[in-house]
DNA sequence: AATTATGTTTCACAATGCGAAATATATGGA
DNA sequence: TCCATATATTTCGCATTGTGAAACATAATT
């Protein structure tokens, strides 16, 4: 038993993973960061006191690991690490004004080209996509979109 | 300028690269091997006259890379090196048995996930996600089969 | 105070991924 | 034939990622 539609959708399901798969790749290259220090730069900048334990449990990554990457971005004058005065277990990471600008000069690719392009379809095609790529994620199981913007494997994780 | 379609889609968008992440990952701890092998082990297995450069330039890698993951690969048994009689320059890998049994075992999650799932939504609306995610793989520059994605961050000048 | 829980770092380790140089083989002239 | 150049792979040194286990330091609980 085997559908031809399903085949044709999942070829399409891998074009697009491959399309958006290695865009944090590039775009960290361009900005002379690894990608994984990207993704904890954006992730650093995204909230208020945000700490290692904060930030290794939305990437899910170890301690250990964002420990490591931190290091190098303090180095770069990216990010400061500062002791809470409340809790001095906990340290606060912050994103200088140098590193700022670093995720000024490193827009989400995904989001503009996706505008961009987008925005040049007649009506009744952008209902179909949204439809279809809706229902698409309803499929996959994908949960509420709760948290963090990413589109990185890993790779293989990647995959 | 903003439009909410352009932005429920991408948030649609978003939450099937969250599903589908990992997946490959999770999928090599499972049996015992990398991402980066498994995606060797892959490409290897799915050609006929596999050779390192063929896998370094289909996985975007480079050659070294390819070297060292291939000299664990031939550790483990799952693959072989062979020098190519033709040409004494090149050098044909492939799958033995025990490789192609890791293969099996590995059955690719997105495949099987989704084709239960999308067996038991009435036709129109799998000819629906279909139309839609064709239509977003062409948006975001996918090329047909294998040729490089194009969301490319143009280089940035940085002093 | 003693115990337990929490947050971060350190350490040793296996693996990625790269560019540059080394090596081996093919191929196309002069 | 001989030689230059192109192609295919490997070796080497390097920075980075990512992990778990153990070490620390500081809360919080009893």
């Amino acid at each position: 038993m085997e559908s031809e539609i399903a085949n044709a959708t999942l070829r399409a399901l891998r074009r697009v993973l491959r399309a958006t798969d290695g865009g944090t790749r590039r775009l960290a290259v361009a900005t002379g960061l690894t990608p994984s220090q990207l993704l904890v730069l954006r992730e650093i900048d995204a909230g208020e006191d945000v700490t290692p334990g904060v930030v290794a449990q939305r990437l899910k990554f170890s301690h250990a690991t964002i420990t490591a990457i931190v290091d190098r971005l303090v180095a770069l004058d990216l990010v400061t690490r500062t002791r809470s005065a409340q809790d001095k277990r906990k340290v606060l990471l912050e994103v200088t004004g140098a590193g700022r600008r670093r995720l000024v000069d490193a827009p989400d690719m995904l989001q503009v080209e996706f505008e961009a392009a987008f925005a040049m379809l007649p009506g009744w095609e952008q209902a179909m996509i949204l439809a279809g790529t809706e229902r698409l994620a309803d499929l996959l199981g994908a949960g509420d979109d709760d948290a963090a913007p990413l589109l990185d494997a890993g790779a293989i994780d990647r995959d």
